[in-house]
DNA sequence: TTTGTCAATCGTTGATTAACGATATTGAGT
DNA sequence: ACTCAATATCGTTAATCAACGATTGACAAA
Protein backbone atom coordinates (compact mmCIF):
# COMPACT_ATOMS: atom_id res chain seq x y z
CA UNK A 1 0.00 0.00 0.00
CA UNK A 2 1.43 3.52 -0.04
CA UNK A 3 3.07 4.68 3.53
CA UNK A 4 0.96 7.51 4.89
CA UNK A 5 1.20 6.45 8.14
CA UNK A 6 3.83 9.08 9.08
CA UNK A 7 2.59 9.19 13.18
CA UNK A 8 2.43 12.53 13.82
CA UNK A 9 0.82 14.14 16.83
CA UNK A 10 -2.08 16.84 15.62
CA UNK A 11 -2.37 15.01 12.47
CA UNK A 12 -5.00 12.62 12.27
CA UNK A 13 -4.28 9.91 9.66
CA UNK A 14 -5.89 9.32 6.27
CA UNK A 15 -9.48 7.61 5.78
CA UNK A 16 -7.67 4.70 4.15
CA UNK A 17 -5.40 3.84 6.44
CA UNK A 18 -7.67 4.35 9.49
CA UNK A 19 -10.11 1.99 8.16
CA UNK A 20 -7.63 -0.46 7.26
CA UNK A 21 -7.05 -0.54 10.95
CA UNK A 22 -10.40 -1.01 11.79
CA UNK A 23 -10.78 -3.73 9.10
CA UNK A 24 -8.39 -5.60 11.02
CA UNK A 25 -10.20 -5.51 14.08
CA UNK A 26 -13.79 -5.89 12.52
CA UNK A 27 -14.09 -9.43 13.67
CA UNK A 28 -14.01 -11.06 17.02
CA UNK A 29 -11.61 -13.57 16.79
CA UNK A 30 -9.27 -10.84 15.83
CA UNK A 31 -10.40 -9.02 18.62
CA UNK A 32 -9.58 -11.56 21.13
CA UNK A 33 -6.20 -12.46 18.89
CA UNK A 34 -4.91 -9.17 20.13
CA UNK A 35 -6.19 -9.07 23.42
CA UNK A 36 -4.53 -12.63 23.80
CA UNK A 37 -1.63 -10.95 22.32
CA UNK A 38 -1.83 -7.90 24.89
CA UNK A 39 -2.69 -10.15 27.70
CA UNK A 40 0.34 -12.09 27.43
CA UNK A 41 2.30 -9.37 26.92
CA UNK A 42 4.64 -11.89 24.98
CA UNK A 43 4.72 -13.91 22.05
CA UNK A 44 2.44 -17.18 21.68
CA UNK A 45 2.90 -20.00 18.96
CA UNK A 46 -0.01 -22.10 18.07
CA UNK A 47 -1.94 -21.69 21.32
CA UNK A 48 -3.51 -19.15 19.62
CA UNK A 49 -5.68 -21.93 17.66
CA UNK A 50 -6.63 -23.68 20.83
CA UNK A 51 -7.81 -20.79 22.62
CA UNK A 52 -9.99 -19.49 19.53
CA UNK A 53 -11.51 -23.12 19.31
CA UNK A 54 -11.40 -22.49 15.42
CA UNK A 55 -9.51 -24.59 12.93
CA UNK A 56 -6.01 -23.73 12.90
CA UNK A 57 -5.93 -22.52 8.69
CA UNK A 58 -8.77 -19.87 9.90
CA UNK A 59 -6.50 -18.69 12.50
CA UNK A 60 -3.69 -18.86 10.15
CA UNK A 61 -5.86 -16.65 8.00
CA UNK A 62 -7.13 -14.26 10.87
CA UNK A 63 -3.08 -14.14 11.68
CA UNK A 64 -2.24 -13.26 7.89
CA UNK A 65 -5.21 -10.53 7.90
CA UNK A 66 -3.22 -8.94 11.13
CA UNK A 67 -0.16 -8.71 10.21
CA UNK A 68 -1.50 -7.55 6.43
CA UNK A 69 -2.82 -4.53 8.09
CA UNK A 70 0.55 -4.43 10.23
CA UNK A 71 -1.05 -5.20 13.87
CA UNK A 72 0.46 -7.88 13.91
CA UNK A 73 4.01 -8.96 14.18
CA UNK A 74 5.45 -12.36 13.62
CA UNK A 75 8.63 -13.68 14.29
CA UNK A 76 10.00 -16.88 13.19
CA UNK A 77 11.58 -19.09 16.54
CA UNK A 78 12.16 -22.39 16.97
CA UNK A 79 9.58 -24.36 15.08
CA UNK A 80 6.69 -22.22 15.88
CA UNK A 81 6.35 -18.36 15.29
CA UNK A 82 6.40 -15.60 18.04
CA UNK A 83 3.16 -13.05 17.30
CA UNK A 84 3.47 -9.70 19.00
CA UNK A 85 1.44 -6.47 18.69
CA UNK A 86 2.46 -3.18 16.86
CA UNK A 87 0.81 -0.96 19.08
CA UNK A 88 2.39 1.78 17.41
CA UNK A 89 0.34 0.58 14.08
CA UNK A 90 -2.96 1.03 16.15
CA UNK A 91 -1.99 4.15 17.45
CA UNK A 92 -3.79 6.25 13.85
CA UNK A 93 -7.33 4.98 15.21
CA UNK A 94 -6.57 5.30 18.62
CA UNK A 95 -5.73 8.90 18.03
CA UNK A 96 -8.71 9.28 15.62
CA UNK A 97 -11.46 8.23 18.46
CA UNK A 98 -9.82 9.95 21.55
CA UNK A 99 -10.37 13.00 18.99
CA UNK A 100 -13.88 12.36 18.47
CA UNK A 101 -14.78 12.07 21.94
CA UNK A 102 -12.51 15.46 23.14
CA UNK A 103 -14.30 17.48 20.61
CA UNK A 104 -17.59 15.68 21.78
CA UNK A 105 -16.93 17.14 25.81
CA UNK A 106 -16.38 20.61 23.61
CA UNK A 107 -19.35 20.71 21.79
CA UNK A 108 -22.85 21.28 22.90
CA UNK A 109 -24.25 18.51 21.40
CA UNK A 110 -24.97 15.26 23.01
CA UNK A 111 -25.27 12.28 22.21
CA UNK A 112 -27.66 11.19 19.67
CA UNK A 113 -29.62 13.97 20.05
CA UNK A 114 -28.92 15.28 16.74
CA UNK A 115 -29.77 19.43 16.87
CA UNK A 116 -28.25 20.53 19.90
CA UNK A 117 -30.96 20.94 22.36
CA UNK A 118 -35.02 19.66 20.89
CA UNK A 119 -38.06 20.22 22.96
CA UNK A 120 -41.11 19.95 21.98
CA UNK A 121 -42.09 23.17 20.37
CA UNK A 122 -39.49 23.49 17.21
CA UNK A 123 -36.66 25.43 17.66
CA UNK A 124 -36.97 26.11 13.98
CA UNK A 125 -34.10 25.90 11.62
CA UNK A 126 -31.21 24.87 13.45
CA UNK A 127 -30.49 21.75 11.37
CA UNK A 128 -31.79 22.73 8.15
CA UNK B 1 -28.95 -5.37 21.75
CA UNK B 2 -27.84 -6.41 25.70
CA UNK B 3 -26.42 -4.64 27.62
CA UNK B 4 -22.70 -6.45 28.23
CA UNK B 5 -21.45 -3.47 27.15
CA UNK B 6 -22.00 -1.50 30.10
CA UNK B 7 -18.98 1.30 30.18
CA UNK B 8 -16.79 0.68 33.56
CA UNK B 9 -13.14 1.47 33.71
CA UNK B 10 -11.53 -1.56 34.16
CA UNK B 11 -13.96 -3.56 32.38
CA UNK B 12 -13.77 -3.70 28.51
CA UNK B 13 -16.17 -4.29 25.74
CA UNK B 14 -16.88 -8.06 24.82
CA UNK B 15 -14.99 -9.02 21.35
CA UNK B 16 -18.44 -8.65 19.70
CA UNK B 17 -18.95 -5.20 20.64
CA UNK B 18 -15.52 -4.01 19.77
CA UNK B 19 -15.78 -5.85 16.42
CA UNK B 20 -19.06 -4.71 15.65
CA UNK B 21 -17.97 -0.92 16.36
CA UNK B 22 -14.58 -2.01 14.21
CA UNK B 23 -16.28 -2.69 11.41
CA UNK B 24 -18.37 0.35 10.79
CA UNK B 25 -15.63 2.46 10.54
CA UNK B 26 -13.37 -0.60 8.31
CA UNK B 27 -14.36 1.23 4.91
CA UNK B 28 -12.90 4.66 4.07
CA UNK B 29 -16.40 6.11 2.87
CA UNK B 30 -17.33 5.77 6.82
CA UNK B 31 -14.63 7.29 8.39
CA UNK B 32 -15.04 10.12 6.14
CA UNK B 33 -19.26 10.28 7.02
CA UNK B 34 -17.93 10.05 10.49
CA UNK B 35 -15.33 13.11 10.07
CA UNK B 36 -17.80 15.12 8.38
CA UNK B 37 -20.23 14.70 11.06
CA UNK B 38 -17.43 15.29 13.45
CA UNK B 39 -16.39 18.37 11.91
CA UNK B 40 -19.43 20.38 11.24
CA UNK B 41 -20.45 19.28 14.87
CA UNK B 42 -24.24 19.39 13.77
CA UNK B 43 -26.34 17.57 11.41
CA UNK B 44 -26.46 17.38 7.83
CA UNK B 45 -28.60 16.05 5.14
CA UNK B 46 -27.75 14.72 1.84
CA UNK B 47 -24.60 16.94 1.06
CA UNK B 48 -22.51 13.66 2.51
CA UNK B 49 -23.72 12.34 -0.76
CA UNK B 50 -22.30 15.60 -2.49
CA UNK B 51 -18.95 15.11 -0.48
CA UNK B 52 -17.92 11.81 -1.13
CA UNK B 53 -18.41 11.57 -4.81
CA UNK B 54 -20.38 7.94 -4.56
CA UNK B 55 -24.03 7.29 -5.69
CA UNK B 56 -26.83 8.68 -3.29
CA UNK B 57 -27.91 5.28 -2.79
CA UNK B 58 -24.44 3.76 -2.33
CA UNK B 59 -24.12 6.64 0.82
CA UNK B 60 -27.58 6.17 2.12
CA UNK B 61 -26.07 2.16 2.51
CA UNK B 62 -23.02 3.61 4.14
CA UNK B 63 -24.86 5.37 6.61
CA UNK B 64 -27.25 2.18 7.22
CA UNK B 65 -24.30 0.33 8.53
CA UNK B 66 -23.06 3.15 10.55
CA UNK B 67 -26.77 3.56 12.06
CA UNK B 68 -27.32 0.03 12.73
CA UNK B 69 -23.65 -0.62 14.37
CA UNK B 70 -24.70 2.53 16.76
CA UNK B 71 -22.27 4.93 15.48
CA UNK B 72 -24.71 7.41 13.64
CA UNK B 73 -28.21 8.45 14.62
CA UNK B 74 -30.46 9.83 12.02
CA UNK B 75 -33.32 12.19 12.80
CA UNK B 76 -36.21 12.99 10.54
CA UNK B 77 -36.26 16.72 9.95
CA UNK B 78 -37.97 18.71 6.65
CA UNK B 79 -37.83 17.08 3.77
CA UNK B 80 -34.54 15.85 5.25
CA UNK B 81 -32.68 13.51 7.22
CA UNK B 82 -30.41 14.65 10.12
CA UNK B 83 -27.61 12.79 11.02
CA UNK B 84 -25.21 13.04 14.22
CA UNK B 85 -22.37 11.19 15.68
CA UNK B 86 -22.79 8.78 18.72
CA UNK B 87 -19.77 9.35 20.28
CA UNK B 88 -20.72 7.06 23.58
CA UNK B 89 -20.88 4.35 20.97
CA UNK B 90 -17.39 4.75 20.42
CA UNK B 91 -16.44 4.90 23.46
CA UNK B 92 -15.78 1.15 23.75
CA UNK B 93 -13.32 1.03 21.17
CA UNK B 94 -11.71 3.87 22.22
CA UNK B 95 -11.10 2.52 25.48
CA UNK B 96 -9.98 -0.66 24.32
CA UNK B 97 -7.34 1.19 22.18
CA UNK B 98 -6.33 3.60 24.84
CA UNK B 99 -5.61 0.29 27.23
CA UNK B 100 -3.33 -1.07 25.05
CA UNK B 101 -1.44 1.85 25.08
CA UNK B 102 -1.31 1.96 28.20
CA UNK B 103 -0.29 -1.27 28.48
CA UNK B 104 1.98 -0.65 26.15
CA UNK B 105 4.03 2.08 28.20
CA UNK B 106 4.50 0.00 31.27
CA UNK B 107 5.49 -3.03 29.33
CA UNK B 108 8.93 -4.12 28.73
CA UNK B 109 8.16 -5.19 25.05
CA UNK B 110 9.01 -2.58 22.16
CA UNK B 111 6.62 -2.39 19.16
CA UNK B 112 8.18 -5.18 16.74
CA UNK B 113 10.16 -7.02 19.39
CA UNK B 114 8.68 -10.21 19.89
CA UNK B 115 10.25 -11.20 23.06
CA UNK B 116 11.13 -8.33 25.46
CA UNK B 117 14.87 -9.42 25.70
CA UNK B 118 14.26 -11.58 28.91
CA UNK B 119 16.93 -14.02 29.87
CA UNK B 120 15.57 -17.04 31.04
CA UNK B 121 12.77 -16.30 33.51
CA UNK B 122 10.72 -18.17 31.29
CA UNK B 123 9.63 -21.68 31.92
CA UNK B 124 10.59 -22.34 28.55
CA UNK B 125 7.15 -22.68 27.20
CA UNK B 126 6.62 -20.49 24.03
CA UNK B 127 8.66 -18.16 22.63
CA UNK B 128 12.50 -19.61 23.42
C1' DT C 1 18.48 -38.34 5.46
C1' DT C 2 14.48 -39.01 7.78
C1' DT C 3 11.09 -37.68 11.10
C1' DG C 4 8.03 -34.79 13.65
C1' DT C 5 5.90 -30.44 14.45
C1' DC C 6 4.10 -26.15 13.57
C1' DA C 7 2.56 -22.82 10.39
C1' DA C 8 1.34 -21.25 5.74
C1' DT C 9 -0.98 -22.09 1.57
C1' DC C 10 -4.40 -24.23 -1.61
C1' DG C 11 -9.05 -25.06 -3.17
C1' DT C 12 -13.68 -24.87 -2.20
C1' DT C 13 -18.13 -23.42 -0.39
C1' DG C 14 -21.50 -20.22 1.25
C1' DA C 15 -22.19 -15.68 3.06
C1' DT C 16 -21.53 -10.94 3.06
C1' DT C 17 -20.18 -6.48 0.99
C1' DA C 18 -19.84 -2.61 -2.29
C1' DA C 19 -21.54 -0.24 -5.90
C1' DC C 20 -24.84 1.31 -9.12
C1' DG C 21 -29.34 2.55 -11.54
C1' DA C 22 -34.10 2.36 -11.06
C1' DT C 23 -38.00 2.59 -8.28
C1' DA C 24 -40.70 3.36 -4.11
C1' DT C 25 -41.67 6.10 -0.05
C1' DT C 26 -42.20 9.94 2.86
C1' DG C 27 -43.85 14.46 4.03
C1' DA C 28 -44.28 19.60 3.35
C1' DG C 29 -46.02 22.87 0.47
C1' DT C 30 -48.94 24.35 -3.34
C1' DA D 1 -55.07 15.75 -4.49
C1' DC D 2 -50.86 16.87 -6.68
C1' DT D 3 -46.00 17.94 -6.87
C1' DC D 4 -41.43 18.22 -5.60
C1' DA D 5 -37.33 17.05 -3.11
C1' DA D 6 -34.77 14.05 -0.14
C1' DT D 7 -34.07 9.15 1.40
C1' DA D 8 -34.77 4.56 1.48
C1' DT D 9 -35.27 0.30 -0.76
C1' DC D 10 -35.01 -3.08 -4.60
C1' DG D 11 -32.47 -5.92 -7.82
C1' DT D 12 -28.30 -6.97 -9.82
C1' DT D 13 -23.33 -7.79 -10.46
C1' DA D 14 -18.63 -8.32 -9.11
C1' DA D 15 -15.70 -8.65 -5.38
C1' DT D 16 -14.29 -9.87 -0.89
C1' DC D 17 -14.65 -12.63 3.39
C1' DA D 18 -15.00 -16.59 6.62
C1' DA D 19 -14.45 -21.16 7.45
C1' DC D 20 -12.86 -25.70 6.75
C1' DG D 21 -10.06 -29.89 5.30
C1' DA D 22 -6.12 -31.21 2.90
C1' DT D 23 -1.69 -30.33 1.41
C1' DT D 24 2.70 -28.21 1.33
C1' DG D 25 6.83 -26.01 3.31
C1' DA D 26 10.38 -25.03 6.81
C1' DC D 27 13.47 -26.55 10.07
C1' DA D 28 15.50 -28.61 14.40
C1' DA D 29 16.44 -32.94 16.17
C1' DA D 30 17.15 -37.83 15.85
Amino acid sequence: MENTETVSPPELASNEVLATIAKALAHPARVQIVRLLLSRSSCIGGEITQELGLAQSTVSEHLRILKAAGVVVGEIEHPRICYSLSVQRLAPLSEFLTAIGLQYQTSALKDGLCCPLEPSTEPSGSCS
